[in-house]
DNA sequence: GACGAAAAGTGAGTGCGCTCATATTTATTG
DNA sequence: CAATAAATATGAGCGCACTCACTTTTCGTC
């Protein structure tokens, strides 16, 4: 059975020759269909009742499904969860990537945005995405260097280093490297772990952090001794 | 039956007048040494086999007793893990008090030894400890929430509290108020999580990223623009 | 269509962390 | 030394996430 963890497309059967595979068309989209509704499901199920309170049984017959079928898509319940945070990301690259107020702005003005972005998508998927998020962070988790997680990783470091680029000089950008936006990963992850944390209204703690603390940062980027 | 979870004195019984309750002997060295098998066997088997594959079951046979009664001891298997973590904090604050060449040394000097002997402390324990203690880190969960987390939390900012009011005039350190130590409290957590990922021979990364971080932002503690 | 192979779905089974009604041990009191 | 009470220990049992040997569906090929 080929993975169903992956949505690409497999790689080039050796036995077909020219002709483009299609990759049958009923195959697919009940595959999609399933996915979506065990998704769903799990989203309706998760802000209800909440993640650790939600069983995958549950989640099954919710979606119409085997439970084992839920496990034929999503490796563990986590993982699940983890759906909406990879959405997350892509998201807020998309949003910072079109909004054309940035284009000329400064760089903590965009790194703002982006992580602004973030946690205004995760707001309605608190009260569950932290118990999953945050166990993803161990070292003997799974989902952290599962491809999927690392390709995601590399997206969102590679756009931070996008937006490094553009707002310093180059021989200060080159300078810096990978060193910058794997910081930036380590304190987008505190920020997180601080707004997960951020029981004032509106969280405005978390807000002011990040303003103060980006200000700080980038002035560091720009000038600072490493 | 009297909570097993803390080991302080029970509140004076009200039947009891005057002489002093003895807490009869044998139970009182009954229940450490039971605490400490649970405890040493743990450890064994964390060592040995990671936390993970280690049941709770194995655990009991280990340290002679029923699977129940690990679970009068410690509330869940996590619990357990979170020991040693306790008394690392613990034993990083005594050692940095305990060190006569800090007492007029620079902050980041101060800081720089107390994480450094965290993270000494913890060394051994790296292969188990991140499976415990980052998911202790989840709003969800009732470890991070409970007396016991909450006071050695408590102990951790008062004492990096004192470390930069002997460090900083006393007009700047009531300025910056209860932020410092609570930004620094996120900050360690982000180092524990860099550390646990940190694969360079010695932890060396680690190590620089240290130093390099707190020289920066104890400059920002005194002149910063909070 | 019929056939075979591969993909997708199934649900009883497994071992886990943890609970709780009960049994055992320890301390106190007359 | 009973008798009673309280602390502690016990292990069968529970519901959970997850597995795997198997069935059903899909689809290219003749």
């Amino acid at each position: 059975m080929q993975d169903p963890f992956t949505d690409d497309v497999p790689p080039e059967p050796h036995s077909t020759p020219a002709a483009v595979r299609p990759i049958s068309g009923r195959r697919a989209r009940n595959k999609t269909a399933t996915r979506e509704s065990i998704v769903s499901a799990a989203l309706e199920l998760f802000e209800s009742k909440g993640f650790e309170a939600t069983t995958t049984r549950e989640i099954a017959m919710k979606a119409g499904v085997a439970e084992g079928t839920v496990f034929n898509y999503f490796e563990t319940k986590d993982d699940i969860a983890l759906h909406f945070f990879e959405a997350e990301v892509d998201h807020a690259i998309a949003t910072v990537r079109a909004d054309p107020t940035l284009k000329g702005a400064a760089l903590e003005e965009k790194l703002f945005a982006l992580v602004h972005s973030q946690i205004e998508y995760l707001a309605p998927y608190e009260s569950f995405i932290g118990a999953a998020f945050v166990r993803a962070l161990r070292p003997s988790s799974k989902l952290a260097l599962s491809p999927r997680a690392l390709e995601l990783r590399a997206r969102y470091l590679d756009f931070v280093q996008d937006l490094i680029e553009e707002s310093l000089p180059k021989r200060r950008a080159r300078q810096l490297g990978w060193i910058a936006p794997q910081a930036f990963w380590i304190y987008y992850l505190g920020v997180l772990l601080y707004w997960l944390h951020d029981s004032s209204p509106a969280k405005q703690n978390t807000l002011a952090f990040l303003d103060r603390s980006l200000r700080f940062g980038t002035a560091f980027l720009r000038e600072g001794g490493i």
